[in-house]
DNA sequence: TCGCATGTGCTAAAAAATTAGCACACAAGA
DNA sequence: TCTTGTGTGCTAATTTTTTAGCACATGCGA
């Protein structure tokens, strides 16, 4: 079994944390509020308002004072952690292949893939072609 | 701020729990002290034994008996499990797209997708096309 | 047969995460 | 000015997670 690498300390976050960072970059912000609107199962608003200072705490999110109230964004650019999770998943369940996770997910029936999508998708590695040639 | 669809008790693994799960998956399969050797961070063997039973009572893992050791492994299906998290990161940080999620991969340069890959993968997309047509 | 290595089954404790709830600040309208 | 609504800053308690460590079983070689 291999062995992965550390996982930094700031990485180690809670089922809450985890929860509300999701939700953070998916929306790119929010205050406390919205986002215990939007939890599924929203703990109390001190709760929410908690993870956050803690979240903070741990670097993951800065917040900017907007009128009288916090309006909290993750401190990691969202395509640095897009990255990294996607990574992630890739490794653990494709052996870090894109064309296995492109193919899982061409075979889910409730996750059809559109033939714009399709299009694009190929223009893509039309590109990435091109480029391989140049260099 | 979109209200996401709820999330079953079981999927609330903690941080040790979500750790196990993932090399569980990577690997396939895996005893105690198997798994406590591939973690990263590792915690004594107990506690990786405690993480595995547990995870067990939750319905994640089974265990078959192999001479005296246990050897555990997902109840969910290797595929379903894939599926489910990719969807996930792919809302989370691509909107859903498929396509976004590729481009970001092949922006990076420390994840450049190979020139196979990228064969396989027009290749995959070429099928889809072609399905799409017939249907 | 005895001692050791390697396993599991427990239980209880320690540490971390999650939660509630109070106090206080400030803005806006009556 | 007083009251109300909405916000933050705390602190303390509860609940979960994570951990260690003992007791007992089994297989194996001395």
């Amino acid at each position: 079994m291999r062995k992965t690498k550390s996982v930094p300390e700031t990485s180690a976050l809670s089922r809450r944390e985890r929860q509300l960072m999701e939700l953070i970059y998916a929306a790119g912000q929010g205050t406390a509020a919205e986002l215990q609107t939007a939890m599924p199962d929203a703990p109390s608003y001190s709760t929410v308002r908690a993870l956050l200072r803690i979240l903070e705490e741990k670097g993951h999110l800065t917040h900017r004072q907007e009128g009288q109230r916090y309006v909290y964004l993750p401190t990691k650019p969202h395509q640095q952690a897009a990255r990294s999770s996607l990574r992630q998943v890739l490794n653990t369940f494709f052996g870090g292949s894109v064309e296995q996770a492109v193919a899982t997910l061409m075979e889910a029936e409730d996750t059809k893939i559109s033939p714009e999508e399709l299009d694009r998708l190929s223009a893509l590695i039309e590109r990435a072609r091109q480029e391989e040639k140049d260099s």
